[in-house]
Formats: structure tokens, C-alpha cells, sequence
RNA sequence: UGCCGAGUCGUCUAAGGGUAGGACAGCGGCCUUUGGAGCCGUAUGUAGAGGUUCGAAUCCUCUCUCGGCAGCCA
């Protein structure tokens, strides 16, 4: 017996949350926001999201979530030149589908440019901000290095009706890219590189995908992204680790402007084992072909994970069994996996499918018969269907050895299995061609032996899935293994050269059982004994069944060797 | 080696002066008409050295290691 303490069910013990969740309780007993909680998740449009952005979307809907505060999907658009629509309409997409919900908040930093714009000349009204004619070059030389300070602009003490006349006549297109830039003038020795006279502006004469030619000048990040947060009255402003050093500006900017200033708090970004995680690499990938698109299955893209069967609660759930701390870390991909098994295997319908077939014929079998099988174990209310039964079969090629190990206990010559659902089969006969190649297994069934008859008494070691060969229906299966062979290839300069060749196995000839030709895109399949299976969005048409694997079913057997 | 940050089972993450806990992965077993699921059990960790304290992962000192920063990217 347990002392009481031991009692309790896992429901009541206090559940400890990350850091942050203590800053804003913290926060909110002090009153700080005036109670309230109002959280974003700020994408640049330059990519598609992947499952870091996955974290980041459910940590601050998480937030709002359980503070009932609010949550804004803003898009920090500020770099036409790297920026598109088809990648704003695919993060809308991902987001809703994750199930964040942002109401009608989809918001634009170039909706602020012209109040930034404002901003910006009363910071030069102030002298805390000029007009630079340095090129990059120079800019670059002047800014010092970790152990010397830089070297002030020649143009650092313009008259401030200088500053306002040049900054006007950026905006108006006047000057060329790379000509002059909008500084702000803090302290070319500071110890930090962010707060060496960093720029606020720089001239870029680009199409923008929602301002057009409107405007010559953008915001750089730093100056951007505090206005963003203060103008939509933002509380606590999560970011990434790497902008820690970027938080004594972004408090400097709305300290100097003197308005509403939210909170920055950094938190470790997710790295993931065998895949990389950056969008510059990921587009690499999908630019140089070495994937079909973003939303290729082996991607760690969300839309990826979507095609490859992958559901928003698992998806949710491995967002909140990593948890949310400071220091730098490589997940380990089974904690996703595992996530998806859980939730499938509530979900998923078990069907019969062979991936690589080979022939059984009973001799001893003549007509067919209609068998009972359960759609779910987990879910009785999947209910059940029927599986034909004939003397043609296929059973899967891994499922008969010849010459055994040890353990092995599925069809071997002389042995006896059963056929999920059916009987026990016993083989008799390999037949093989003049290569040697078994073609064909021929059986005997023992007709006592009917699944969950009386007279079924026999106890055989191994059950094994099957398909009629007369009304299965053949389909293409995908298997994906993970894209690279190493742990951590993102920190390695030959990265592509750590793909796995392997990463995709095409089956053009399975046979899976009859009642699959009514699957429907978003469907969730487990092939009993072999994994988790959806419909191709990209490749599957009625046609042709096109079946992408989610992930694997767990395998003890022979899993030493692997 | 300037500044900022971080070091807890193999991995991720709790405990913030009072029994180092959970999850995944592993291992052993039970159960099983999916070698799935489920159930039970089990091993493994506070970077190091000093110090304060009755008591330190936690506080102090020093050291070590790792990550980030010198874009007109975010």
C-alpha cells in the first residue's frame, strides 16, 4: 500500500510551467499590464513555417490561452526584397491549422510604416537619430570590433533641419540603395555591437508585396520591431535567444520615444535531430531540388508534416512535452514521434495493407467468405467491417523466411501462422522461379481454426496482415526516413552533403485492402503492423491511391540491428 | 581573448536552502489474434574546485565548457 501522498492522481498535483509563465504571474500580482496578457507570434513572410515556429505559435497562443488574454498573428514584413504573398497566405494557413486562434488580428508591420515614419523624425527632432551618407563598406569598417570601439560617423552631428530635409528626401526615392541610411546616435564604444549607431533605415527601391512602390526607405528590424510590439499594445514580446543582445536597443528606442514598452523575453529556439531547422536552408532545399516543394513529408515544415499525416494535437502535445526553457538544445525526433503515435493510434482506422506483396494460394480453400474485423481497438465507436477471404492471397515478402533466426515467428516452410482475423495457415510449399525467386507460397488452412470461432484452440506464436488477391486494390505507398544521417547537420558547413540518400522508398505495386478506395484526403490510417498512413495531397488522385507514411508502428522486433 | 546568455539522467524538462521528479529513448517482465496498444518494474543526472550552512542543484568565489553577437537580414 502507498502512503497518501502517493494517492493523487496526476490531474491534481500542481503542474510547474516554464520561466515565463512565472514572469507573468509575477506580473500580473503586481499589476504591471493592468492585468492584462497580449501575446503575437511576428513571422517574416520569407519562408514557410516549420516546427520551431510551431513551438513559438503554441507557447504564445498558449499564454493567451490560459491568461485569457489575447493572441495577434503579425506579419513583420519589412524586407520586400526577401518577402512574397504565397508565403503569407501559407503561414495563415499553418497557424489556423495548428489552431491558434489570433480572431481577426492578422496584422502588418507595413501597416505601421507611415506611424514609424513618424516615430523616426521625432527621434531626429530630439538628435538621437541622423542621416548617414556611409556606404556599407564604410559602415562596416567604422563599426570596431569586440575590443575597440567604433568610429563615430563624419555625419553624426548634422543640424537636425538637415537630418529632417535628407531623411524626407530617402522617403521620396531621391537617393540610390546603399547611398545613406537613418542612424540612431547612441554609443560607438558600447560593448554591444546593436548599440553602435545601429540603422533604422536603409533605402530600398523594391516592389513590396502589399505597399508596392509606395515607399523607398524600410525599417530595419530593431527599429521595427518594438513600434510593432508598443503600437499594438503587446505585453510580453517573445522571441528567440539570439535577439538577447538586441533587447538593450529595442528598450532603448521606446525609452527615447517614450511610449508603451513591452516586456522582451528570450527564450531557446527548438532544434530537432537528423533535419535542419533554418529557412535559408530550408529554401536551399526546395530551390535546389533536393525535396518537392515545402510542403514535402520529409520537411520539418508544418506543411510538411501536415501532408505527411502529422495532426495539429500531436503536433500541440510535442510543443508542451519539450517545454520552454533558456538553454540551447537538440530534441531528440522520437519525442515527436511519440507525439504522433499517441494521438494516432486513438485515431487512426486499422486496415490491412501490403506493401511487397507475395502470392499465398490455399490449396485446401475453395469460394470466400466474409471475415469480421475491428476498425479500432482504442475507439469502439470506429466499429467494425468485413474483410473478403479467399484462396488467393498476399501476405507481405518480410513475413516468410526460408532459413529463420532465432525469434523469428511469422511463416517459415513446414510452420504455421496466423492470417489476421482468419485462420492459421500452415506452408507447404515455396515455389520459385528459375532465379530462385520465391514466387509463390503454397498453404493449407486448418478450417478450425476461424478467428474467434469455438473451435479455435490452437495457439500459434505469430499473427501476420494479408490482402485478397482477388479484390484488393493495388496503390503507391511512400516511406520517409528521416532527411539527414547525422544528428545535427545544421552546424555543419558540408550539410548537404548529409542527406540521406535514402530519406524516400517508393512502392509503386502494394495491394491494401478493398474498403481504402473510399479513403478521403485527411484521413488517418494504421496499417496494422507497419505504421501510420494518409492520403498523398500532392500525388494521390482516385485513380491511383497514393499513401504517404506518417511514421512507423514502434518495432521490437529486430530493432538491434537498426 | 570584449559583451550577453546557458550548463540537472542518453534526450527534453522540473525542483530556486530540506528525499533530485516527470516524459521520451533504453533494459527486464506481464498481457496480447497488430512483435501495435496497455500494464508492472528497473538503471542512468546536478560541469569542476573551494566556501557559507545543521543541510547546497539552489547562495558566494574561482575555473571549465557550450551558444550568440562585428547585415543597410529577421
Amino acid at each position: 500500500m502507498q502512503t497518501d501522498n502517493n494517492n493523487k492522481p496526476d490531474s491534481e498535483k500542481p503542474k510547474t510551467k516554464n520561466f515565463i509563465y512565472e514572469i507573468i504571474d509575477e506580473d500580473l500580482k503586481t499589476n504591471k499590464w493592468g492585468g492584462r496578457v497580449h501575446t503575437r507570434f511576428p513571422p517574416e513572410p520569407n519562408g514557410y513555417l516549420h516546427i520551431g515556429h510551431a513551438k513559438s505559435i503554441c507557447l504564445n497562443f498558449g499564454i493567451a490561452e490560459h491568461y485569457n488574454g489575447k493572441f495577434n498573428l503579425r506579419f513583420d514584413d519589412t524586407n520586400p526584397e526577401k518577402e512574397d504573398q504565397e508565403y503569407v497566405d501559407s503561414i495563415v494557413e499553418d497557424v489556423k491549422w495548428l489552431g491558434a486562434d489570433f480572431e481577426d488580428r492578422i496584422l502588418y508591420a507595413s501597416d505601421y510604416f507611415e506611424q514609424m515614419y513618424e516615430y523616426a523624425v521625432a527621434l531626429i527632432k530630439s538628435g538621437k537619430a541622423y542621416v548617414c551618407d556611409l556606404t556599407p563598406e564604410e559602415i562596416r569598417a567604422t563599426r570596431g570590433t569586440p575590443t575597440e570601439a567604433g568610429k563615430e560617423s563624419p555625419h553624426r552631428n548634422r543640424t537636425i533641419e538637415e537630418n529632417l530635409d535628407l531623411f524626407a528626401r530617402m522617403r521620396q526615392g531621391e537617393f540610390d540603395n546603399g547611398t545613406k541610411t537613418l542612424r540612431a546616435k547612441i554609443d560607438m564604444a558600447s560593448p554591444n555591437f546593436n548599440m553602435r549607431d545601429p540603422i533604422m533605415y536603409r533605402i530600398v527601391h523594391a516592389e513590396h508585396h502589399r505597399q508596392g512602390n509606395k515607399w523607398a526607405i524600410y525599417p530595419t528590424y530593431d527599429w521595427a520591431h518594438g513600434l510593432e510590439d508598443s503600437l499594438e499594445g503587446i505585453t510580453h514580446s517573445i522571441c528567440t535567444l539570439e535577439f538577447e543582445n538586441h533587447r538593450p536597443l529595442y528598450d532603448w528606442y521606446l525609452d527615447s520615444l517614450a511610449i508603451y514598452h513591452p516586456q522582451q523575453i528570450e527564450f531557446a529556439r527548438l532544434n530537432l535531430s537528423y533535419t535542419v531547422m533554418s529557412k535559408r536552408k530550408l529554401l536551399q532545399l526546395v530551390n535546389e531540388k533536393y525535396v518537392d516543394g515545402w510542403d514535402d513529408p520529409r520537411m520539418p515544415t508544418i506543411s510538411g508534416y501536415r501532408r505527411r499525416g502529422y495532426t495539429p494535437e500531436a503536433i500541440r502535445n510535442f510543443a508542451e512535452i519539450i517545454g520552454v526553457a533558456k538553454r540551447d538544445a537538440l530534441t531528440d525526433i522520437s519525442l515527436l514521434e511519440y507525439a504522433i503515435r499517441d494521438d494516432l493510434n486513438k485515431k487512426a482506422k486499422r486496415v490491412m495493407a501490403v506493401l511487397n506483396p507475395i502470392k499465398v494460394v490455399l490449396t485446401n480453400y475453395d469460394g470466400e467468405e466474409e471475415l469480421g474485423a475491428i476498425n479500432n481497438p482504442e475507439d469502439p465507436e470506429a466499429g467494425t467491417r468485413k474483410l473478403k477471404f479467399t484462396k488467393e492471397l498476399f501476405i507481405e515478402q518480410s513475413d516468410f523466411m526460408e532459413n529463420p533466426p532465432k525469434g523469428f515467428f511469422r511463416l517459415v516452410p513446414g510452420g504455421e501462422v496466423r492470417l489476421r482475423y482468419a485462420y492459421i495457415i500452415k506452408c507447404e510449399e515455396v515455389i520459385k522461379d528459375s532465379d530462385g525467386n520465391i514466387i509463390e507460397l503454397r498453404c493449407t488452412y486448418d478450417p478450425d481454426t476461424k478467428s474467434g470461432s469455438a473451435t479455435s484452440t490452437k495457439k500459434v506464436k505469430g499473427t501476420i496482415h494479408w490482402v485478397s488477391a482477388k479484390y484488393g486494390i493495388n496503390a503507391e505507398v511512400r516511406l520517409y526516413d528521416r532527411l539527414f544521417l547525422t544528428e545535427n547537420p545544421g552546424n555543419k558547413d558540408n550539410w548537404l552533403e548529409l542527406i540521406n540518400p535514402n530519406s524516400l522508398d517508393v512502392i509503386k505495386n502494394s495491394i491494401v485492402e478493398p474498403s481504402l478506395k473510399d479513403a478521403v484526403m485527411g484521413d488517418k490510417f494504421q496499417f496494422e503492423r507497419t505504421g501510420y498512413f494518409c492520403l498523398d495531397s500532392k500525388f494521390s488522385s482516385t485513380e491511383k491511391l497514393v499513401f504517404n507514411r506518417t511514421v512507423t508502428l514502434k518495432d521490437s522486433w529486430g530493432k538491434k540491428s537498426s
